[in-house]
DNA sequence: CTTTTAGTTCTGTTATTCCAGAACCAAAAG
DNA sequence: CTTTTGGTTCTGGAATAACAGAACTAAAAG
């Protein structure tokens, strides 16, 4: 019996999906690649096999197959089965899109990394003042890189401790 | 005269404005866009009209004005005249970038608002170990959120002292 | 061995992004 | 007022990304 209770549950979580969509599409991946991984995390229960997630998001077995590799691929979705059923019910990798969240945000290195190599190139340059200004957002760049590692670190060892 | 010393430098000067495009390419802008703003980062002097640009870069002038266009917008580009002369001498706005990049690393806490969404919804879900791990993400991103607005206040307000 | 199922890979189409070229505009120069 | 200069906006095309559909594969079921 499929009450009225259950169709507005349904409604908020298609709204859910393409709101956290959007989202990742915003932080790199195709939008129906979002849709999915917003999809696994609001389904319930938490793990879906491919028919499940193609019918959800009305895409062909090909969309839905490469997000689902690309996510997979990237540690983010890694698959379950049961015995007797040789369906892949996929699921969120907590674990794996934790570590993906921690690499990218180690990841603010690299810019103060680029602007080091300008700053090298610049040394004797006819405008120090600019320079100058470069070099405080390497300095900027560094101290929060530095932060932010430091800041993972920290936590990390919470999780061991507890 | 153009000695090869000249020469190398241009080269090097060359590879750098596409290294560091690529980078800003992959965090958002235009390709064209990215490599003005490169171009804007390492040519010497740090400013420089319409046309050197295009030179530089062998674009249309559509794309460069562009290109300009998005950055000046974005806060990221501004220009500074000379008396007697209608150019526009186009360059980094350090203090501008500076604001769109700590914006960007402020930004870390939009998950963890879609995520507590998400949680929301969950409460009363017959897998509460899903829900216990993607709770930890949600704390993992809000310890961040915090810790990373932290550091910046902390970088300004050192700023201000000196 | 044949058929079905679960999913992948290949091929082509559609949609979007990115840029070039030309028309256009405003201000300054002649 | 006309022309030149510095730049913007509009229009179309080429490259790329995202997806659909069909062909394909491997394993299981019959």
């Amino acid at each position: 019996m499929t009450t009225t209770v259950d169709g507005e549950k349904m409604e908020r979580v298609r709204e859910k999906v393409e709101q956290m969509g959007v989202f990742f599409e915003r932080s790199g991946l195709a939008p129906l690649t979002g849709r999915v991984f917003a999809y696994l995390l609001v389904c319930e229960p938490p793990h879906k096999d491919f028919f499940a997630i193609q019918e959800f998001l009305q895409a062909s077995k090909s969309a839905v197959s490469n997000a689902l590799a690309t996510l997979t691929s990237e540690g983010m979705v890694d698959y379950i089965t049961f015995s007797g059923d040789r369906r892949r019910y996929f699921r969120i990798n907590t674990t794996g899109w934790l570590n993906n969240l921690k690499n990218k945000l180690r990841r603010v290195t690299v810019l103060g990394d680029l602007l080091d190599d300008v700053l090298q190139e610049r040394c004797n340059s006819r405008s120090p003042d600019f320079s100058d200004e470069l070099n405080k957002i390497v300095v900027f760049q560094n101290y929060l890189a530095r932060g932010i590692d430091q800041l993972i670190d920290e936590w990390e060892k919470k999780q061991t401790v507890s």
